[in-house]
DNA sequence: AAATCGTGGTT
DNA sequence: TAACCAAGATT
């Protein structure tokens, strides 16, 4: 005879395993009536989606020290945001998160709704993210459902059915366990169960507080919850970039459309990745094509490019893009794959040099 | 509503 | 090493 889950025995775990992240207020904080900054969880919350806690750390600690509150925020230049967000990836999200910035100051006097539905209402802010911030900040009893919670209530429930078509089926086991009180702690306690004990894989079922309520333990098929629909295999997109230099040192590069990959982003002119002819250098230069091009996995399609580079005079004026001064680039402002071009670059440029 | 959208760590 | 995976949102 199994246990029911119980909320209470995930939040005793809670008290006594919490882990002490940047933007978390701790259980016994908490308790002593200290509530997290909304600015603070919203940002914690959007650069969360699909990526580890260890490569949020730095980027939350950086962004949190140039704009301590959203109106600072509001009142960044997008490039500086684009530039910060850099080697984060999904870049969407730095755009959405600089509208959030200003319309949160423009529409709702700088304070962060409270509700799901207010929150839903505002860019880069799903039903994840609302329901997330709406109980981690504002202790509220709503519905957290992450990839985790997923994992988590497919286990407990041994349910079989594939994602995404078992969504619904996983929110209402969800909902089912949120509790009234402490929402907030018991949010943060479920995702951090799936993240350090009901892991994908190899989860370490014998210091689970849920142990003796899981049904795909008693089971024996916990290791192979959550089903996910096969996902189709990645084909390989070939382009060509160039980068031009200039004496003084000057880079050539464009700022990517706002729509699209790397949308917003800093790159190098180039062809797109589709598939179409060649498109033109951006300016006349005896053009050097290395011999080693570079290589990127993006997330349905792997990437390999060439890279051409060129020494240019100082009066080249380019068709495309707009040469940045040595003094005004830096490297981290690209994204990984711009990265990669830029090294491959950087190495026979300054070999020649 | 299926496709699109990054990256780095783990297995 | 190739596949998998992460506190998903948008269109």
């Amino acid at each position: 005879m199994r246990d029911t889950a119980d909320p209470l025995d995930l939040l005793h775990w809670y008290d006594a395993n919490a882990r002490d992240l940047p933007w978390r207020v701790s259980p016994r904080a908490r308790a002593s009536g200290v509530m997290p900054d909304p600015y603070r969880i919203w940002l914690s919350e959007v650069m969360l989606q699909q990526t580890t806690v260890a490569a949020v750390r730095t980027y939350f600690e950086r962004f949190t020290t140039l704009w301590p509150s959203v109106t600072d925020l509001a009142a960044a230049e997008d490039a500086k945001v684009m530039g910060e967000w850099a080697g984060l990836g999904y870049y969407a999200r730095a755009r959405n998160l600089l509208k959030c910035a200003r319309a949160v100051v423009a529409d709702h006097g700088g304070i962060f709704p409270v509700t799901r539905e207010g929150l839903l209402g505002l860019p880069g802010i799903g039903p994840y993210t609302a329901a997330a911030i709406s109980a981690i900040a504002f202790d509220r009893p709503e519905v957290v459902v992450d990839g985790n919670v997923e994992r988590v209530m497919a286990r407990l429930h041994d349910i079989h059915t594939p994602l995404p078509t078992a969504k619904p089926e996983l929110t209402r086991a969800a909902a089912a366990l949120t509790p009234e009180t402490r929402p907030g702690d018991y949010a943060q306690a479920v995702m951090d169960l799936g993240a350090t004990i009901c892991t994908p894989k190899s989860p370490a079922c014998g210091i689970c507080p849920w142990l003796r309520a899981c049904a795909a333990r008693a089971t024996g098929t916990q290791a192979e919850l959550p089903r996910k629909l096969a996902k189709k295999q990645k084909p390989t997109r070939f382009g060509i970039a160039y980068v031009a230099r200039r004496h003084d040192g000057a880079l050539l590069l464009e700022r990517r459309p706002d729509k699209g990959l790397l949308g917003g982003m800093l790159g190098w002119p180039g062809s797109d990745w589709n598939g179409a002819p060649a498109p033109a250098p951006p300016l006349e230069a005896p053009w050097q094509m290395l011999d080693e091009e570079a290589r990127h996995t993006f997330t349905h399609f792997h990437l390999r490019l060439r890279v051409a580079v060129a020494h240019v005079g100082k009066d080249a004026t380019p068709e495309l893009g707009e040469f940045m001064p040595k003094h005004a680039f830096r490297r981290s402002d690209l994204p990984t794959v711009m990265r990669k071009v830029f090294d491959l670059a950087q190495g026979t440029l300054t070999d020649r040099a």
